[in-house]
RNA sequence: GCGCCCGUAGCUCAAUUGGACAGAGCAUCUGCCUUCUAAGCAGACGGUUGAAGGUUCGAGUCCUUCCGGGCGUACCA
């Protein structure tokens, strides 16, 4: 139940019959004063057909056929239309064991391309954003009923490589030194800028590499699965579903390039400019008419990223038959993608209807609000973040709730702990920059994952101290109480903010969303008493209980998060 | 130089894409635990939305200029 759709599809219906086709704007209201839902179209509809914006509200009521939906429909102000639904509509759509997403009416087929960590080196902070926005996205578009594809397009084939493989040779391939692939990098990496021998030795090994000889491609094989490995321990412990089988590298498109080429060629796009090939499209001039180009071929033979790219792009759209790609990759990359999306459609490498969309988030900074350096030594390990956040959640955990036994505190601290960090990343605007504190990241009260997951508690907690088996309660959960009534209206929004989240890949609303939940839960959770209240009233506060633990549940798993019965 | 993005309470962030009196959390202060978990609740304090103009019924949001910051801008990804 999308109540917002529906308002929206009737206000139309009532505009029309108005001689207009603006659309409503009918969105949650703004205020407790002014209903449930508000129209916000109609001036504008006003102004186009040269009325005055009241009266035209007024005719627009006057053709309204929302009884079964409101109570109440009141010309507010310039010429807004608040909208008070009825409590029997709200207690209608209020099962307690009905679904509570249904599926779109047009499924896509999509492509959500997320994570890319580069495998030369471990995961660390920075990686976070892609992987966990990434991942609730993909949940978030299955909950409602599409096809997703995952995709983590890692980076295996740069030119560094070639160095780990030198380095990986003459270290020996059971080197300890490969567990811990930071350090090994650092190790490979002043090899390479102090000896000129060893770095020669790198840059024949990546042409060997590429140009696929048996050994080197063994080797390299070797390291990439040992940091596939810690990946994807990595990807467990975050909760995340991506798993080995979402692996595409860049490797795979490897012998795509030369035909990705010979297509551009073919096509006459491709222009050759100071040795490299290159398409230039006119979109991209500067401004004093300097061409900026798309260099798909470098001029010693290389292939780029671009090149990569737009592989992808084909094999996604021949191989995959996809209608929308997602890309989670940090806001640098934006004119690239511009840039490689143009190419793509000129080159008739994706249907006109395929829809490839850059969702860029923001740098990350550190708490003076500088640029978080990648200098040696400053990157914060994504490991050593989770271990921190579970230390810290397991002290409170047994500064909370002594009685609680070590296993499963344990337990509890892990989910507390790394729902914190995930949370604090999945509640900021996508494309933010991000101020990384430690602080922050790992508080546990106010705005934060575990302020949901105790909301949740709690209701479980009710059902297990009133004996009572939330699964078997049936029935439509009524409004009385005003807390009530503001609780039913936000369960109802659940789907409406999920398709928002589907279409505009924007986590953070859920995260809005489940928080105003939850406060809203706790507000009825303090003034209508629940196990000592009796007959119907009892079973009633019961259902928006089990309704509200639910839509915590759905809502946290969709961000990847855990729920807990005990905290 | 040019292009893109950003500037909101002391701090960290929202604001449904132009809607009504700019909202939360943290911090500070006041109350509330023999009553379903106080990781909570109720309340107080806190704002010239970087600045100045403009567009209109209405601007944090759009336009112009300026200030401050970030990123990108031909062979890294």
């Amino acid at each position: 139940m999308n109540p917002r759709a529906l308002l929206t599809e009737r206000f139309e219906a009532a505009l029309e019959a108005c001689g207009s086709d603006a659309p409503a704007l009918v969105q949650s209201a703004s205020k407790p004063e002014f209903g449930h839902y508000q129209t916000n179209g109609i001036m504008a509809a006003a102004k186009r057909m040269g009325t005055n914006p009241r009266d035209l509200a007024a005719k627009v009521v006057g053709q309204l056929a929302i009884a079964d939906i409101a109570e109440g429909v009141e010309i507010a102000g310039p010429g807004f239309i608040n909208i008070t639904l009825s409590d029997a509509f709200l207690a209608e759509h209020l099962d307690v064991d009905a679904p509570l997403v249904q599926p779109n009416a047009d499924v896509q087929r999509v492509v959500v391309d997320y994570s890319s960590p580069n495998l030369a080196k471990e995961m660390h902070v920075g990686h976070l954003r892609s992987t966990i926005i990434g991942d609730a996205i993909a949940r978030v578009l299955e909950a409602l009923g599409h096809t997703v594809v995952r995709q983590n397009h890692v980076g295996d084939w740069g030119t560094q490589f070639g160095m780990l493989l030198a380095y990986l040779r003459e270290s020996g391939a059971e080197s300890s030194l490969l567990s811990d692939l930071e350090e090994f990098y650092r190790a490979a990496k002043q090899r390479f800028d102090n000896d000129p021998e060893f770095a020669q030795r790198s840059r024949s090994m990546v042409v060997a590499l590429q140009g696929g000889d048996a050994d080197a491609r063994t080797q390299w094989q070797h390291f990439i699965d040992i940091s596939l490995a810690h990946c994807q321990a990595v990807y467990d412990r975050l909760g995340t579903t991506l798993t080995l089988a979402d692996v595409r590298a860049e490797s795979a498109y490897n012998d795509e390039l030369p035909s990705i080429k010979d297509a551009l060629a073919a096509r006459g796009l491709l222009t050759e400019s100071d040795g490299a090939q290159c398409v230039f499209l006119d979109e991209f001039k500067r401004k004093d008419g300097t061409p900026l180009p798309v260099i798909v071929q470098k001029s010693d033979g290389g292939y780029l990223y671009s090149t990569t790219d737009l592989a992808a792009i084909r094999y996604r759209a021949d191989q995959l038959d996809i209608d929308r790609v997602l890309y989670f990759t940090d806001a640098r990359q934006a004119l690239h993608f511009r840039q490689i999306f143009a190419v793509a459609a000129k080159a008739r490498f994706k249907p006109q209807s395929m829809s490839l969309e850059h969702m860029p988030f923001g740098n990350m900074l550190d708490k003076n609000g500088k640029p978080f350096k990648t200098r040696a030594g400053s990157v914060v390990k994504l490991t050593e973040l989770l271990d921190e956040a579970e230390q810290r959640a397991l002290a409170l955990v047994e500064q909370k709730n002594p009685e609680i036994d070590t296993a499963e505190a344990s337990r509890i601290a892990k989910a507390v702990g790394i729902g914190a960090v995930k949370y604090a990343d999945l509640s900021k605007h996508r494309t933010s920059d991000y101020v990384f504190d430690w602080d922050l990241m790992l508080a546990f009260e106010g705005n934060t994952s575990p302020y949901l997951q105790y909301a949740f508690a709690r209701i479980q907690s009710i059902f297990r101290r009133g004996e009572i088996d939330a699964e078997r309660l049936t029935g439509k959960a009524m409004p009385v109480a005003d807390v009530e009534r503001d609780l039913a209206v936000v369960l109802l929004r659940f789907q409406e903010v999920l398709e928002q989240v589907a279409a505009e890949g924007l986590p953070h609303l859920l995260c809005g969303y489940l928080y105003e939940l939850a406060t809203k839960f706790t507000r009825f959770y303090e003034q209508c008493p629940i196990l000592t209240a009796e007959g119907e009233a009892k079973q009633n506060r019961l259902r928006f209980s089990r309704r509200t633990a639910r839509t915590l549940k759905q809502g946290l798993n969709l961000l990847g998060i855990e729920t807990l019965d005990r905290m």
